[in-house]
RNA sequence: GGGCGAGUGGUGAAAUUGGUAUACACUCGACACUUAAAAUGUCGCACCGUUUUCGGUAUGCGGGUUCGAGUCCCGCCUCGCCCACCA
């Protein structure tokens, strides 16, 4: 027999498959459908890339497997074609797109052969074909019929290097994501898709699709769903006749409880209330210039100086509804003009942003929520059959007078380890009452400097010393001793507990009460803003109430009064879609000499792309400079009518692609009704990057055709699994600029195409990352050379190699199923090491290179032949594995004691309870452990364990 | 700073979801075949002690639940990815 020679039988296998076109399927047939969607790549010139060659693996697998399970399979590929880089290419070298992209799609096209996926290339969807981008266009139009697209002029995210706007999605750390170019805020008119409008079911969907969790979330924190409320502080004493439009400011706040804590309002630098205020500003001149530095703010000085700036508007105030208080507003770049209401009402106390601008500007700080403790276990519980006393207390925290120690209280008999406590009497302030229990409880008499420590905590507990139930609201005090002066305190004051001197630097680890940790946190770290939840205080009606039952409270009353309302707000923008680019779709608009958008209507479409464009990007759009798109134009709509000349963003093209591959043909529809049927797509592979993007997206389109009434369904992606990242072998990600990229070429080349696949599969689960080591591939070439060789080592009979095969069928077939590519193969490799030994009938030997064949589908086709089929190995279907062929007779049972394995005794199957019993007690090494024990409990799990306890 | 995820041999990784931890591979070592090398095959490979047997300790660290924990609960540590003024 001749030896394994990958590269001969994989170009022979390839054209056969090629000839016989054996990926093409009857789309007209979908009695048992089954939909299986790569995520298509952008056919760029460096070629397919690692990341590819192992989701394009992963579905070609399952998509055999599929297939073999008698499914009709769909399993398309096509090329996201319209883009940045075929275009810049361009402009250096004055070669056309469209050529640079063909030529491009052909060699991804070879390299996805030369790996063996078997795609039907005669189907492809390409976004860049007129007969593609018409659809894109008509999705276009259809959208704008439906009131889903609108034009605005606004601030836009502007690249200077790439001379285009950009979404905010590709705007990552103030840079832009393709070539790393500060971004610019620029007005430009643009249009805008309104994926807001669908923002709660983007959210509310996810649940009913099989995605990654951590997809999930991820999507659901980009969306950013947040409920609070939305009210107007009036501001005070405008002058007659300047009231108009700004008499007020609306803000919007997820944390109306903390309502009274407000002590000053801020708004962004782009609100409109400034400019109306403008002349009762006092100091005009420093506010716009203020404004216009935050707008001119590069990332660079934002980066560097995290602090927070901003300037009062002299002369202006806003009046809480709430309380009637005036207070200061500012400008401040921290607030977000496209945001909520643009506006916040400021509460340093309860918002670390707030809490950092109030420290710098020294602004006032107002406690208006209280932690609260509630004892709910162990001997401090509160009781149900005690009385409630509620009673105002102060802890000190007293300092010796010449080392760093803190004097403290040992309750021994409570186990409490705390500060000085004690209770505020009527008519007295706390610090009154902390300087009082300083001097009684510890007897120190001579007290340098007190400082109050953090706000009011509130806590509830059992006082076991009093036999009450203890509402405790308390401050803390910090107390200084001056000396050693001392009064031995009275007996009463001293019976519970005894005072001692604790280190400084162990004080954190010494108390042992929620109230007393949490006020000696704030006296290590120094205070900051309490942001939680809690109960309210200094807040008039709503005195003790929850935060929670504030909120509500308070939105009623707003609502109530007319004064403001609850509502949800969402992080997600609409979808800005102009680019100032050639290579892409153009927007099917034109407008009017008085410069009124008008669809291009269905007829005219596509609206083709013209070629007489000059590609240097000069902030213009390029379609400006065709000649033949200004006379196409008003031949159709008349004279001095002008098209639109941004064409969409690339994003949008690939919104649909996936319902486009039924019925890549029609030209009269994007899809016909039957062809539908093939929708939506059972499995999706493709990277996890793409979450927030293409995702979010793509599932927007088909929200949007089905509220339009063009789709059935909702959800475009049913299953979604993320292939891992391909590493170098140092687990470094793969760059140009490191040199150590992998070209899927050289791998095939060096180790033929069934090697890479199977090592891909086999090297780490499909959503982990893969280190390319080349050292390790070895080990699946091995394998598939043991197989190979089987071909010399035929025997009448093996049993043990025939369970094996059953048993390989089972696991295969499931893990398939899940995904879990490596421990298939590893099934595969137990089989084949013992074949390889003791020799395995043909019947096996077909059963096995059967379930190889997704895996391996050259060398399955190969033996297939080889062992004398004359049709594809893919014809065939999944064997069913015999259940009577993978049972054990044998098995090993376990015997533990204490926990512990003693012994493992081989015994039939199936073993019945007391006899596995019998026989484990009957063992010399179990009895070394158990004899003159009682035997208190034995567990028995069925073919697996029995566990004596004695 | 926030969110998510992960820590198991020299390495990539398994573990039917609470039931013999380290399957399957790579590397490494020894041996066989060979004039030699490669290829192939056989054996060994978590750690410590006895070196047939056996016992003890190990899944980042520390506790807990359980007859039994890599898996569940609590508290730490380390790494990775994503998001970062969203009120």
């Amino acid at each position: 027999m001749e030896s394994y020679n990958p590269k001969e039988i994989e170009r022979k296998w390839q054209e056969v498959w090629l000839k016989q076109a054996s990926a093409k399927i009857d789309k007209d047939d979908t009695r048992k459908k089954f939909y299986i969607l790569d995520m298509f790549p952008y056919p760029s010139g460096t070629g397919l890339h690692m990341g590819h060659t192992e989701s394009y693996t992963a579905s070609d697998v399952f998509y055999r497997f599929k297939k073999m399970q008698g499914f009709n399979v769909l399993h398309p590929q096509g090329f996201d074609a319209f883009g940045l880089p075929a275009e810049n290419y361009a402009i250096k070298t004055g070669v056309p797109p469209v050529e640079t992209t063909r030529k491009n799609m052909e060699n991804y096209i070879r390299q996805m052969r030369s790996l063996g996926f078997n795609y039907d290339f005669s189907e492809q969807a390409i976004t860049s074909d007129p007969e593609y981008y018409k659809w894109t266009q008509w999705i276009f139009s259809e959208f704008y019929k439906n009131g889903l697209v609108y034009k605005k002029t606004q601030k836009t995210n502007w690249c200077s290097s790439c001379q285009t706007v950009i979404a905010n999605e590709q705007v990552v750390e103030n840079e832009c994501e393709r070539c790393g170019t500060g971004i610019e805020q620029k007005e430009m008119p643009t249009w805008f898709f309104k994926i807001t409008d669908f923002a709660e079911e983007l959210i509310a969907d996810l649940d009913n699709v099989d995605w990654p969790e951590y997809t999930k979330k991820n999507q659901r924190a980009w969306i950013g769903k947040s409920e609070g409320t939305e009210f107007d502080f009036a501001i005070k004493d405008l002058p007659a006749g300047r009231q108009g439009s700004a008499e007020k400011i609306r803000v919007f706040t997820t944390r109306v409880d903390t309502v009274y804590g407000v002590t000053y309002v801020v708004v962004a630098p782009e609100h409109p209330v400034i400019t109306q205020l403008e002349s009762q500003i006092a100091n005009r001149d420093e506010v716009f210039a203020y404004i216009e530095k935050s707008k001119n703010k590069t990332e660079l000085d934002r980066m560097e100086a995290k602090e927070k700036t901003g300037v009062e508007l002299d002369g202006i105030k806003a009046v809480n509804p709430f309380n009637g208080e005036e207070v200061p507003v500012f400008v401040a770049d921290y607030v977000l003009g496209n945001y909520g209401t643009g506006a916040v009402m400021a509460v340093p106390a309860h918002d670390e942003r707030d809490w950092d601008f109030a420290k710098k500007y020294d602004l006032s700080i107002k406690q208006s929520i209280a932690p609260i403790f509630v004892v709910k276990e162990g001997k401090d519980a509160i009781r149900d059959d005690a009385e409630t006393v509620k009673r105002k207390t102060v802890v000190a925290i007293i300092k010796h007078w010449e080392e760093d120690k803190i004097f403290c209280l040992n309750w021994e008999k409570f186990g409490w380890k705390s500060f000085i406590i004690g209770g505020v009497e009527d008519n007295e302030s706390g610090e009154e009452a902390a300087i009082r229990e300083v001097k009684e409880e510890s007897g120190f008499q001579n007290i340098k400097t007190i400082r109050k420590i953090g706000g009011e905590v509130h806590s509830n507990f059992y006082a076991s010393h009093k036999g009450e139930n203890r509402y405790a609201k308390t401050e803390c005090y910090y107390i200084e001793l001056g000396d050693g002066g001392f009064i031995e305190p009275k007996e009463e004051e001293t019976k519970n507990h005894r005072g001692e001197w604790v280190k400084l630097k162990d004080i954190s680890k010494y108390v042992n009460l929620n109230v007393h940790e949490w006020f000696c946190k704030i006296f290590e770290n120094g205070d900051g803003a309490f942001v939680e939840d809690g109960v309210l205080v200094n807040s008039e009606n709503y005195l003790e109430m929850s935060s929670e039952e504030a909120r509500e409270k308070m939105t009623a009353w707003l609502e109530e009064k007319d004064l403001g309302k609850k509502v949800v707000n969402y992080r997600l923008r609409d979808w800005s879609i102009s680019r100032q680019r050639y290579w892409g779709c153009p927007i099917p608009i034109v407008y009017s000499p008085e410069g009124e958008p008008h669809l291009v209507p269905v007829e005219h479409l596509p609206w083709m792309l013209p070629e007489d464009v000059d590609f240097v990007p000069t902030g213009v759009s390029p379609l400006a400079k065709s000649k033949e798109l200004q006379e196409r134009t008003e031949k159709i709509f008349g004279a001095g009518f002008t098209a639109e000349y941004d064409t969409m963003d690339t994003f949008v093209d690939s919104s649909w692609y996936f319902l486009r591959y039924p019925d890549v043909h029609n030209a009269q529809e994007f899809c016909s009704e039957k062809r539908k049927a093939w929708l939506p797509v059972d499995v999706y592979i493709g990277g996890a990057e793409h979450t927030y993007m293409h995702l979010l997206y793509a599932r927007f389109f088909v929200k949007a055709l089905h509220k339009i009434g063009h789709l059935s369904f909702k959800e475009p992606f049913l299953k979604l699994r993320h292939q891992g990242m391909v590493l170098d072998k140092e687990g470094k990600k793969m760059s140009k600029s490191k040199g150590n990229v992998i070209n899927p070429d050289d791998m095939v080349e060096k180790f033929g195409a069934d090697s890479v696949r199977m090592y891909m599969m086999f090297v780490a689960p499909l959503e982990d990352a893969v280190m390319w080591n080349e050292e390790n591939i070895v080990g699946v070439r091995r394998f598939l050379e043991r197989v190979w060789r089987l071909q010399e080592k035929i025997v009448a009979e093996n049993t043990a190699v025939e369970s094996l095969t059953h048993k390989a069928i089972k696991k295969v077939g499931e893990d398939i199923e899940a995904m879990k590519f490596n421990t298939a193969i590893s099934a595969m490799m137990i089989l084949v090491n013992e074949a390889d030994k003791s020799g395995i009938a043909e019947s096996s030997y077909e059963l096995l290179v059967t379930i190889l064949a997704p895996f391996a589908p050259h060398m399955a086709e190969e033996i297939w032949n080889n062992l004398g089929h004359t049709e594809s190995i893919f014809v065939s279907s999944w064997p069913a594995y015999d259940p009577e062929l993978i049972k054990d007779e044998k098995i090993n049972l376990v015997v533990q004691v204490n926990g512990k394995v003693r012994d493992t005794i081989e015994v039939e199957a199936d073993i019945a309870e007391d006899e596995a019993k019998k026989v484990a007690l009957e063992s010399e090494k179990v009895k070394a452990y158990v004899v003159g024990k009682e035997i208190r409990k034995i567990i028995y799990v069925k073919n697996k364990l029995i566990s004596i306890v004695v």
